[in-house]
DNA sequence: AACAACCGACTGACTGGTCGGTTTTGTCCG
DNA sequence: CGGACAAAACCGACCAGTCAGTCGGTTGTT
């Protein structure tokens, strides 16, 4: 194995990996089809299977390149900071802001590849927003008698639905603790984000 | 059309909703067999489809009555409560109580029904837990440096993860607002749920 | 010569949806 | 009451489109 075959090989890799990233990012993974990765790349399906063995894995190369990515731009942006919690900080604004600019990606990188098509989307926007909304309009009301710091309730309704439904899919798909056991720890979480410095006591 | 045509066909709509809940619970939407319903129901692919026009309108239906359950129950948590935060307190705590006894309808109601096959969740786990990690780290080494107040780093991080996706989506999928326009405030709410009292400055 | 890289027509499994026909249910009238 | 008629409800074999993956053959490189 000579080598520049090895070298020309990881190049035409890395050609059929982007082909790949922009035809998933437009379409989800199952609204792919190989055949138009092949015509982005100008390879046959055939020259496609000599590089990757399965669309899976080829989207699994994919999504591990993206992940990667950011992962090490947040990590960098994090080196800066000059704390602990401004390194958070620093690493949630780098990874907010760089999706931020790349709707496509951040499609792939959330929902879409998991996902098949818009119509599935918008059913999952409608039934998550009736729960925001029940959220929201006591944290509105909240907002209203005062127990509350927090103006933007809307955006505290989204963190609260979002830190719930990540809460239950680590516990679904990582061997998480179960909901149940950290509800006592989640709850002060959320409180302490929203309530006003001199509220003490609750219900 | 006699009276009771309608009522015995909506005992019959209940039954294929309660049997499809389960089909799709068990493999997901993509993986779903519409004749495995049948089987289920003892009505025919034939019959199936007189009820409903196609197998994805079946598929909302079971999603909308899924949503509608744990909303009112939610909503009737709510109404016990005190003041308002403490009603925002409690349909968290009994919609998390409720998936938590219920893991099959947690899976179809957060992700399962929207994606195809453990494969793809397992990535999908693999590289949000990459990015847990990145924060979780930061929030650790704040703790020890005494710039928090809570103790549940892990926790901690899932949150801030889990809500910073959820704008995300909600900006994907909702036309919210861009996630770069809502990072301050979303910041001031993150760090407000983990940083102990005494520790104002930040960077 | 030997092997990597690539080609692309073809296959075969899969499965939502259809449709002509059958059974069941309720209604009307003599 | 009963039997004729219509509409609803249901049946299930079949159709038709789709695509991931294959494979025998070709081209290019060392």
């Amino acid at each position: 194995m000579p080598a520049s075959y090895t070298k020309h090989r990881s190049q035409t890799r890395e050609r059929i990996l982007e082909a790949a990233e922009s035809v998933f990012a437009d379409n989800g993974y199952h609204d792919a089809l190989v055949d138009e990765i092949g015509q982005r790349t100008s390879i046959s399906k055939g020259g496609l299977y000599f590089h990757f063995p399965s669309k899976e894995d080829l989207f699994f190369a994919v999504m591990d390149r993206l992940a990667d990515k950011l992962v090490t731009r947040a990590e960098k942006a994090a080196l800066n900071a000059e704390s602990p919690l401004g390194a958070a900080e620093a690493a949630m604004d780098d990874v907010l802001s760089t999706l931020s600019s790349q709707k496509r990606l951040a499609r792939l990188l959330v929902t879409q590849g998991y996902t098949m098509g818009n119509a599935f989307e918008s059913k999952r926007a409608e039934i998550f927003n009736r729960f925001a909304r029940v959220i929201g309009e006591q944290l509105h009301a909240a907002k209203e008698a005062g127990q509350i710091r927090e103006k933007n309730t809307d955006l505290a309704s989204l963190v609260w639905l979002g830190a719930m439904n990540e809460v239950i899919v680590h516990w679904l798909f990582s061997d998480g603790a179960s909901p149940k056991d950290v509800i006592s720890d989640l709850k002060s979480l959320l409180l302490a984000s929203v309530r006003s410095a001199d509220a003490k006591a609750l219900r």
